[in-house]
DNA sequence: CACAGCTTGGTAAACGATTACACCGCTCGG
DNA sequence: CCGAGCGGTGTAATCGTTTACCAAGCTGTG
């Protein structure tokens, strides 16, 4: 068995409350018993139980996180961030990864809520089926929605302002003199995608741009990007520009334009979101709008701290702006 | 305060005992007396308390793992491989980012240790400056090191064969007619440069081949690839074929004899290493060594549980070989 | 000089679960 | 008919820590 603090107050000759404080700063102790306690549980690299102390304090200095899916590009920056921001109040973060699937996720809140972390992050998989997940937790436990929000679910939430972002986009091809524009996003399954549908409706809307082609929708993947490019192909003329609804989307259709031989920017502007890593590796680099993750990451833990704080505060919904980067899929830079 | 067994038992009628040898399966409980159990419970809305269980039974059924950076783009599928392998099992992973620093990576696996994580896997931040941390919780934990290793250290390990994977690579190249030949990968801080860089120098002169300039190394990133694109741009002559470290020096090289006109595969071939998500996406879509990231998990774990059971086990070093994914970057597939 | 008040140490009770042990009452075999 | 054995239940110890409470000794003041 590990070393425990009765052996370190054992051999320092004193009692397990003075070993106690002594190693845990509780009340003032003599300097010399302070020391032989210290030099007693250095000799016997003694390491203290968290698990114990977690059970005595009721509260483990541990945050979960339940990720849609964490091998899409964009979340494990959000996960760093947030695990960072964390690491600074020297708490530790409880990673789950939901598999795409409602109700994998809410088997992940459960275990989260059993070992009693502080706080849960959630970036919900849908914004309807995520629900019942979020119901449960948050009756018992601070919960902040990241990113994407469940629809009419009253909690706090952080994440980028979406219908923002797509008229950024929106704003700078019509900028550029585009008169018509396609939209190529997800399914409105989750707030991320249904927001940026609305903004992108509204920002044309407002602008007086032309919608060209459906709106096609299908799912956050560069796969999709290249089905719906084929679509806009066998289409009777391009659209001057075509938004993504992410990155991983624009990177897919430009690859397939790319195969087409229809060259960008030239004879179509496009646009993506989010901003991941390769998204200025791109070809041709990626116009996108940008996610302030460490921003986004640490207005959420503050979010989660004043919740814990403070069980009836009233909710709130936190959308931070994003930022236009500008590559040369929308502008001939070379 | 939430609600404990010492609710359900009161409300059942029953002792603690009883209840907990209904709810978590002991011994036998006469039918009817379960049978309240189970109701009181439901009708309270009983959840167990993981810290509680595992300080009694001294095992907390969770995992810990450190990451070098959860940011690039390897990692999180290997996370996420890991993180379902465990689920299977019901396991949960406490993830932890180094930030690509050996002081951070030890602090972090202080913390999984005081947490009493049942085991701990480590992808290295270093070859050498993460013994420490290696050496202090090896101690007192199973350990087994994932896709890194550190040098001369005696523990289990389980990850690609990296030499293999480099070699794959050259014979490709060799065969397609290559003679000269670049190597452009990261200083070898970490045993996947290390092994890569042995891997080329081995195959290079196994088959006869030149190596075209100097072994370019720098750092696993794409900004590297896209320097020494240019140093090699600014060399007498290209190589027929570049090998890169990873895929993202590769991408980052792609990008940089795209904006020089140098056209790949006619006038050079390139090929990566890991076969990540954007890997397929590039311009040209990249010749690359895939990892089998769900053997890994899956051996890792296994490793791991081996070495729960029994301590004295001897080192297992366990190489699985990758495979090499044939795309445009190195033959004119269009 | 006596006593209030402060400091410092120890004793023991939590935290919530599991489980060794004791006990009770039944059944069954001799 | 008695005792052994067994199935089912409760009592209480335990995991490692923190901390409320108590006691003892010391200081300083009226």
């Amino acid at each position: 068995m590990a070393i425990t603090i009765k052996d370190v107050a054992g051999r320092a000759g004193v009692s397990v409350a003075t070993a106690s404080r002594v190693l845990s700063g509780g009340r003032r102790v003599s300097p010399e018993l302070a020391d032989r306690v210290r030099e007693s549980a250095r000799e016997l690299g003694y390491r203290h139980n968290a698990v114990a102390r977690a059970l005595r304090h009721g509260r483990t200095s541990s945050v979960g996180m339940i990720v849609p899916e964490i091998g899409n590009p964009f979340f494990p920056s959000l996960v760093e961030a947030v695990e960072r921001t964390l690491s600074e109040s020297g708490r530790d973060l409880l990673l789950c990864d939901a598999q795409q699937d409602p109700s994998v996720e809410l088997r992940r809140a459960r275990t989260l809520m059993a070992r009693q972390v502080d706080g849960l992050i959630v970036i919900p998989v849908s914004a309807s089926a995520s629900r019942a997940a979020l119901d449960e937790v948050a009756s018992r436990l601070p919960v902040i929605q990241l990113d994407r929000f469940v629809t009419d679910y009253l909690g706090d939430w952080v994440g980028v302002d979406d219908a923002l972002g797509i008229s950024l986009a929106v704003e700078h091809i019509a900028a550029l003199g585009s008169r018509s524009v396609a939209f190529v996003s997800a399914e409105p399954e989750c707030s991320s995608a249904q927001q940026r549908l609305r903004g992108f409706t509204e920002a044309t809307q407002r602008m007086g741009l032309l919608e060209s082609g459906d709106r096609l929708l299908g799912e956050f993947s560069a796969g999709w990007g290249r089905a719906a490019a084929q679509k806009l192909l066998a289409g009777p003329s391009l659209p001057d520009a075509v938004v993504c609804g992410n990155d991983e989307i624009a990177v897919g259709l430009l690859g397939e334009f790319r195969r087409a031989r229809v060259r960008v920017p030239d004879d179509v502007l496009v646009t993506g979101f989010d901003d991941i890593r390769f998204a200025a590796l791109a070809d041709p680099p990626l116009t996108t709008i940008r996610q302030p993750h460490e921003v986004i990451a640490s207005e959420c833990i503050r979010l989660l701290d004043a919740r814990m704080d403070d069980a009836d505060l009233p909710a709130q919904r936190i959308a931070i702006a994003p930022s236009l980067i500008a590559r040369e899929s929308t502008g001939s830079v070379s």
